[in-house]
DNA sequence: TGGATTGATTACTGATCGGTACACTTTGTT
DNA sequence: AACAAAGTGTACCGATCAGTAATCAATCCA
């Protein structure tokens, strides 16, 4: 029940990495940002990669929760949920703390497709179509894989886009774009 | 007309910067893979980051000249171009050397919106967003700013997760999407 | 009251970071 | 031939990088 060290390490780097990055965050900021000490860092992680790794693992399991509870809190038929999809989306982005995705951010600095990082990361954009593939069979659309990739084309672009930018309208024109989509689909259900 | 050592350099520093990311190459592999001396980066430009923004120009001005000759190369019509700048999309990241897109990548780890990195990052993708637009003007789109705007959010979003994948069908699927936005956004001419 | 685990503190390693100083050689122009 | 600009090589600066070692205090369950 005692709060967990390494868990409250977690949690703290989290927010330094997304913050500032993950090349240009040295275990010694780390240190004095977490207020946690660089041996017990080194004590639950060998190295700065396993740290990293797991904060992607906190982030996604945090992101996915958030993300889908909201999609289900809002709609209820499948085809509306593909559609407030982008309304959480823009939630997101609209929100005070939005700095992009960190997945996304991740495999921007870890390029090699090899490096664990980069293949986290990408698990992690791979479960979340997943999601939206779900929703899109049992909104009945035609092609349900093919709308899936394209609601998610529309949103990487406008979480870059919005960062470019500096503002969350990208989530809007997202939103209408896949309204088109949706609507062209096809579904069965309203 | 004998090849300036400057211009050579950007050039050089341009490719180590888009394979390796812009913390992870120090001016020391710099050296070591541009051939040229540490002295004579530094007559040059003063700190890193210039010589980052240097090669940042140096990217705009290929990349930009590139795409649009493509698109005026393989179709004629505003509303042609429209969709061929999706071929043109394919044809990028399906090419040997594609690695993602190097504005999206400085972005990512020059997050803060007053450094001139990130600025001049921003910049190209409103002059790329600008081209777009006013090709979607002369095609007579209904409402050309908001195709332009939902036209970039695909491209962009084909190019990350091309990047997350692996592989070049996100621009495939991106034009699919892109073919339904033209149409439905209702252009004059064919 | 034990002994074991967990954490903090401090100091340290060798390597690398961005950037500079200095002495030297190559190159182009006149 | 002569001069200046441009480029090279090497050694160096203090700071920071990821990671380690050793010592000591707090907390835990038995």
């Amino acid at each position: 029940m005692r709060p967990n060290k390494r868990d409250e390490l977690v949690r703290n780097a989290l927010e330094v990495f997304y913050r500032d990055g993950f090349h240009a965050t040295g275990m010694d900021k780390l240190v004095a940002e977490t207020g946690i000490s660089k041996t017990s860092m080194y004590k639950h992680f060998r190295t700065k990669e396993e740290m990293i790794l797991a904060v992607l693992r906190l982030r996604d399991e945090r992101f996915r929760n958030w993300f889908c509870r909201r999609v289900e809190e809002i709609a209820d038929t499948p085809k509306e949920r593909l559609l407030a999809a982008f309304d959480v989306l823009h939630e997101w982005i609209a929100s005070p703390g939005f700095k992009g995705c960190m997945f996304i951010k991740a495999v921007a600095e870890f390029q090699d497709p090899e490096d664990p990082i980069h293949i986290q990361a990408a698990t992690h954009k791979r479960m979340l179509l997943e999601y939206v593939h779900e929703i899109a069979v049992r909104a009945g659309a035609r092609d349900p894989a093919a709308l899936a990739r394209q609601l998610m084309l529309l949103k990487e672009g406008a979480i870059v886009t919005s960062v470019m930018l500096g503002n969350a309208t990208p989530a809007l024109d997202a939103k209408a774009a896949a309204e088109l989509l949706i609507e062209a689909a096809a579904c069965r259900q309203t």
